[in-house]
DNA sequence: TCATCTGATGAAGTAACCTTCAGATTAGGA
DNA sequence: TCCTAATCTGAAGGTTACTTCATCAGATGA
């Protein structure tokens, strides 16, 4: 039978027809796509429904509100990043902490780097619809596996390791958003990047037990 | 005469009488409190107006349109951290760079926990409103003042220091955001706070040129 | 006291845009 | 081929909220 919650967030209907698939997808590009090109304040549904080449309705049957597609959108993102840092996690595994600090604040780099404007617009977005929690959840798994990574290194560390972890992270965090908020030159982003290795690397190493 | 260009984020009109001033604090401290109350989702100029025991005519009267409106409001925020910043950096002259760090660390919690509410009320809207530009100038102005405190230490430091200062401030900031959007009990905060001035110690240590 | 300027009012105009739904179109299988 | 379910369409309804302006009230000073 029919779901007995229908949250507002979760899509009305499911594709099940390739086009559906297609327009699905096609709507969140194109949300994306108008969020760059006029901002969020002129973001409508309606426009973000022709410029996937759909009609608003369409837009509706997988989307229940404008929000819920912003929603969506912001997940899509996110989720790639969070699999861009776990998968660092995995690989940086056993090395030493210096080496997982380093690894860390450059992978966080080159994925919000990969694709500037797009961060920053969905950015922007994250401060309406709940896309604070959404963020706040990315963070906490984030944080599991920096902890677990942690765990992993050969040295002896002796601060807690989510505290660490979560100092790191927002610490990154803050740079990026810097450094996505004013768009550097590309030489100076890599000054940048070296000078926050630098932190990084001196706070780790500060952490670890003598 | 007239103004020749009005711009649309200056106030129509400036005060000249008692009443009209009461007017523009009441109206600004509304809309402080309605983005508390509501959220900025559904802050409307009559609601504010309302708050602030004010018609919306009186309103348009000193704020040509809500994103100016908004924008003051932010403004004023943004230049009271600003104050409290720039103190610390008249304080800090010529000690230490690693009790500078500190001291800047310290401060910026200190300013923002102050009133944690309101900073992140506020924070929420600097994404609409080209918030994101006033920032960028406070950030600047806040960068300058950093760097000549860090010039005015007896270490001689080899980084350069507006470099360093940035990578210091959107730490900071990094950090600071986490805290507010995470609102963690008084306790964890303390330790996170001390973590966080491990962190910006060790870094400038290693920026001590041996 | 009166004239004049500053300030306040709030109903009404206007615009924008979200969302719906009844009907048209297309795909998949019997 | 034909039927049924999935999908698409987009004009229209309805809501919300920004902003204006004609008018009223209060202050200032001569």
């Amino acid at each position: 039978m029919a779901q007995l919650t229908a949250s507002l967030s979760e899509p009305r209907k499911s594709p099940v027809q390739a086009r559906s698939t297609a327009s699905v997808d096609a709507i969140l590009k194109a949300t994306v796509q108008v969020l760059l090109k006029v901002g969020k304040e002129k973001l409508t549904t309606t426009r973000v429904a022709v410029r996937a080449g759909v009609s608003v309705g369409t837009l509706y049957q997988y989307f229940p509100n404008k929000s819920a597609l912003l929603r969506a959108a912001l997940r899509l993102h996110v989720e790639e990043i969070l699999r861009e840092v776990e998968k660092i996690c995995v690989l940086e595994r056993g090395q030493p902490v210096e080496e997982m600090a380093e690894a860390l604040t450059r992978a966080f780099l080159e994925v919000k780097m990969r694709d500037p404007k797009t961060s920053r617009a969905l950015y922007a977005v994250s401060s309406d619809v709940e896309g604070a929690k959404m963020m706040a959840t990315a963070a906490a798994r984030v944080n599991e596996k920096i902890a677990g990574l942690l765990k992993s290194a050969p040295e002896r560390l002796t601060t807690d390791l989510h505290l660490m972890a979560t100092v790191l992270q927002s610490s990154i965090a803050g740079v990026k958003r810097q450094l996505l908020e004013s768009d550097m030159p590309e030489a100076r982003l890599e000054v940048m990047q070296r000078e926050q290795v630098l932190m990084v690397r001196s706070y780790v190493r500060a952490c670890v037990g003598q």
